[in-house]
DNA sequence: ACAAAAAGTCAAATATATATTGCATTATGA
DNA sequence: TCATAATGCAATATATATTTGACTTTTTGT
């Protein structure tokens, strides 16, 4: 499923895929695939994008009802 | 770091580590080394833990501020 | 104390997240 | 329109999560 929550916190706080990626430690398409729902990131991962977007795992990776939607 | 409040929860639960790697669809060891800190599991894994256990991942994997006790 | 269940651990194998490189496409601003 | 930044998309390579199987140690109940 896209990640659309993340991509409204960044753009929310006006940085590029290019940029969360270097301030996270990864590469740009690792960001870019979990915005495009590609793959399933590590804890660690969502934990350094979060703090970075001055989020929460529940804010950004929390569904409350699964819906499949998309 | 070790997650004191996976095993809480599924204490609480009364469900053993081979029972909620059953549930959750992986190994009992899997279950083991996430709640004794061994290593970075995925978002997903971590997910179907959250609703195995009736809990959200803020409630089993967000620390608020990063204390490194263990 | 004893047996059984639950939990810790380790080595080797496999699956998959992530990196790297490179190119194509779509904004966006001058 | 042109240049540049931002994003999407693959192929291959590497790091690491997860499995499997087996063994040891700790807990728990009787």
């Amino acid at each position: 499923m896209k990640n659309i929550k993340l991509k409204v916190a960044r753009v929310e706080k006006d940085i590029s895929q290019a940029e969360l990626a270097t301030r996270v430690g990864v590469t740009r398409q690792t960001i870019g695939m979990i915005e495009t729902g590609k793959f399933n990131p590590s804890l660690q991962l969502c934990i350094a994008i979060c703090k970075a977007l001055g989020k929460t795992l529940n804010d950004l990776f929390w569904e409350e009802n699964d819906n499949e939607k998309n």
